[in-house]
DNA sequence: CCCGGACATGTCCATGTTGACATGTCGTCG
DNA sequence: CGACGACATGTCAACATGGACATGTCCGGG
């Protein structure tokens, strides 16, 4: 239920075609958060419109279909918003090789861990710099860039999981390549 | 596809049932990584036995099956942990509310970036102990025990989380309660 | 000895999701 | 002016998933 969600939110920051959010999901949303093909954009944006969430604002060239969000799709989003379920809805593969690097040969557990952390590395050099190319363009007191938060939350992300694979390595014992006695 | 992956990384580390590891599938991996009822895990096991992934060990009282992994499951578990594809697939409800914080109201955003820093307080305070306490229970050299390093990995998912959540609170400009100029 | 709760396995259906198929338009570069 | 790539929307079949339904067993306490 949550690819609603998923599109109400990106309509609340301004009106779109489905095409503009299918490429959205192309994007950092549908790297970290939730996936999403056009072929589930459209039926979906065609039942919110039934359901009221939506209206079709603008109709344009190539039979574009501008969506707006209406006031129900925006007291909808921020009752989904603010009110977490107990148990949310969780489908992660790469925590999930997390959770199972102790399934592997120690050796095979140092050479996973060793392409984790060389991956983050990579991923957080690669971040940082666009981070900090907004911030320096960015005039104090304006409102944050949408997607600003996103991106902290990336970076802290790899981070937070580069920092773990070098606690894991130590922790399994293979991490002292240079010996100790 | 990963359902598969999952059981056959519980399976690793010992010999299970359906129900054993339906059991598995309500604790930390559950919530954290992958989710899974009993509905599709007894058929899957069924397929996976039929692929010759696995066999029935031992079969118990109560018609209980005890499964165990075969060469051929170990070598697809290995395989699937070390090859991993450009894009794997997440679908992650709380990731999904991080990145819409923005689409918010500012005054419902700061009252969920404060749900959210104290909720990974509070989930910090809980998990850091059993951490601590499974560390001195822990013999230096012996393997460690199953699950150890996914503790840590949750341990420090919170903490950036926490850490994510303060500094959003402070880019928007309303987490100064004890007011600034 | 009987009852309740944990153990244990399974099926079924409605819904969600993926990837392939299908169709057509607009702008631009050669 | 023709071809190509990006724009744009849609459907359909196959498969995955979650929750409800269904069934039965073992064990310990009253």
């Amino acid at each position: 239920m949550s690819l609603r969600h998923a599109l109400l939110g990106l309509l609340a920051h301004g009106p779109a075609s489905g095409y503009d959010l299918t490429r959205a999901f192309d994007g950092s949303i549908g790297r970290y958060a939730w996936q999403a093909g056009h072929s589930r954009i459209y039926p979906e944006l065609a039942k919110m419109s039934e359901a009221g969430q939506v209206v079709v604002e603008e109709t344009g060239a190539r039979g574009r279909k501008t969506y707006a969000l209406t006031e129900a799709g925006r007291h909808e989003l921020r009752r989904w918003m603010l009110h977490w379920p107990e148990q949310t809805s969780v489908r992660d593969e790469t925590v999930l090789r997390m959770f199972l690097v102790q399934s592997l040969e120690p050796d095979d557990a140092r050479r996973l861990l060793e392409g984790i952390a060389a991956h983050c590395a990579a991923e957080i050099e690669n971040l940082r710099p666009i981070m900090e190319a907004e911030d320096a363009e960015h005039t104090p007191g304006d409102p944050l860039p949408f997607g600003r938060l996103a991106g902290e939350y990336g970076l802290r992300q790899y981070e937070a999981v580069h920092g773990w694979a070098l606690w894991s390595l130590e922790r399994l014992g293979v991490a002292a390549p240079a010996g100790r006695p």
